[in-house]
DNA sequence: CTGCATTTTGGAACCGGTCCCGAAATGCCA
DNA sequence: TGGCATTTCGGGACCGGTTCCAAAATGCAG
């Protein structure tokens, strides 16, 4: 069965191809008899007019482009991009869009930025992390492309955006610990040039000030988000012989590095050492014990990034606007409040 | 700066909009001299050619799409989809063509099936999992649109394919574990009507039987997946008290849920019961103790994908291809093999 | 310098839609 | 029944490329 065009319809319904675009896109002015027939004669060839042709012709592809950027592996694979992409995704499908996925390395792959900002007309960019943002967002303003970004960042306020509450979320996790009567908490954070980073940082400050505990530099240290580097942080701690008793660590991923740090160095958790982390995996849940942690709505991240873009498309919003999303403390054993 | 046209291009550069699109398109029979004046204006202006208007013009988007299996957030949400989504991105961005994401959930969405099939054309889908394959496979033959399958199944054998070896991984997991003396090997495997789990099942079944172990279906266990099934599964078994000494999880994800049923009930891995998984998840490195698995190339797989999907849309294929990888063993503490 | 083959060029049709606008059909009222 | 307003319809330009083909330009041999 090949597929029909827009003429091949018309004439079979024995009108002008204006009416049955008409009838297409819910135009008044065409007859109840005329939307009958074309109705009919799209019912049962199946007909579909071509997105492509739709396209040249309105320069709307309703279609939208994730950029995600690219880490390592271990970085990459922990569930979070799914979740985040799955929320975009059902949101743009419910209010039709098709969604491009996008994967940008670190290093400077030019072309491929070129191809998708110029070459293919998406209708809309949802930039994860204001890694992205800072690599995109100057051609795609001077197109005047809308965007939002998934994140936050101080230095782009024309751009709408979505975050979680980064500084209340830290700081409700190490008050928390605080409340538990540890005094010296650590903190294993990501990389410092993040605005994320910088927002969980002054959290994690602020609580320990708030609590009268002990602020000290010393017991930070910076990883990458991933297990790994989780792992290496509290075992070199271990090694050392560690002067505090709970630690915070700015992401889940780095957490179960921690995690097994302690677990090979024999150290019980959460009795010897407090372990809290941030995001809320879905593995999270299944650690051992299970990860005391501040939970992201993840995939209603992505729902808001995709609903702020759409509307953006679609003209409804004219001014930037910047959600901020709750972050919950979610108390399971790796802290020591339950039983 | 406006976006140019071909046409602006070619008064620009004094020549008509054929010779312009010879250039763009590597024909020969262009004077080089005119070829240095298009390039020139090319460049100064930074112009791209419209993709919607070239696929309008060639019938092609040089975009594929990949449909995934719409999980529950838990069994979606491990990192698994995200490595293999990237391996299909990374190999057609170097191949030229754009990725579309789509995530079918499985009560009956036609609406956006059709969508997805009859009004965007993609050059070629992607489909993970023959669930996925199942609801699709039939308009994609129809039209003939060319299509890979992510997993295998006997019943399509004119759709190319590429998996993983599930019956030699089952095999080799099961058999590590007899040739440490379990005797009573159980089994958590998946959804009984996947193919992979019946090759999986039937590496099981065949490993126990070479190594003169018991074969007793009341070892067998089915779960979804995900971690929750896992751990309850397991939690059954140690309420029950169990009878044997090492279980084969079919997935990793069980596997987790498995090791923290087995944490809370303070039974010690690999002493008192040996764990063994399947697909060696990034995050299976970081477990507590470290999950000793079968590892899936997943990263490979989704390259092996694109590109014989490429091969195929591009003409290059005629006939359907099934790929096997590998699927070797990855020692590590949850089995008792090492200290 | 001529004639023919070959290279290069530009015009025009086409891909499959949208949308403007003038013409035709219809409705309404006197 | 005629006249005017309103609704419905169809023709054609347009979106920005590709591609076929005939015409123009160039190259080469005699």
């Amino acid at each position: 069965m090949e597929k029909l065009t827009i003429d091949q319809v018309a004439s079979l319904a024995c009108v002008s191809r204006s009416v049955v675009s008409r009838v297409l896109n819910n135009h008044p002015n065409v007859s109840e008899e005329a939307r009958r027939r074309v109705l009919a004669v799209i019912k049962k060839y199946n007909y579909r007019p071509s997105s492509v042709a739709r396209s040249l012709a309105t320069r709307r592809t309703y279609e939208i482009c994730i950029l995600t950027p690219r880490r390592g592996n271990e970085a990459l694979a922990n569930g979070f991009w799914t979740l985040l992409h799955l929320g975009i995704f059902e949101q743009c499908i419910q209010r039709g869009y098709y969604v491009s996925l996008s994967m940008l390395s670190s290093d400077a792959e030019e072309e491929l930025e070129d191809r998708l900002l110029h070459e293919h007309s998406f209708d809309g960019f949802v930039l994860l992390t204001s890694e992205v943002a800072e690599r995109v967002i100057e051609p795609l303003r001077e197109r005047q492309i809308p965007a939002v970004l998934v994140g936050h960042d101080p230095a782009y306020p024309d751009v709408s955006s979505v975050d979680v509450d980064n500084f209340g979320g830290a700081y409700r996790a190490v008050r928390h610990l605080c409340r538990l009567r540890h005094r010296r908490v650590a903190a294993i954070l990501g990389h410092p040039e993040l605005q994320e980073t910088r927002d969980r940082r002054a959290g994690y400050l602020q609580a320990l000030q708030d609590a009268g505990a002990e602020v000290q530099e010393a017991l930070i240290e910076i990883g990458d988000y991933s297990q790994r580097s989780g792992y290496e942080i509290m075992r070199g701690w271990l090694e050392r012989g560690p002067d505090f008793s709970a630690v915070f660590c700015a992401s889940d991923t780095m957490a179960i590095g921690a995690l097994l740090a302690l677990y090979e160095a024999g150290a019980r958790v959460p009795d010897q050492m407090a372990v809290v982390g941030f995001d809320d995996l879905p593995v999270s849940q299944y650690t051992c014990p299970p990860l005391t942690t501040i939970h992201q709505p993840i995939y209603e991240k992505g729902r808001w990034a995709a609903n702020i873009l759409i509307d953006q498309i679609e003209g409804r919003k004219r001014l930037a606007v910047h959600a901020n999303l709750q972050a919950e403390l979610v108390v399971r054993r790796s802290c020591g409040a339950q039983a």
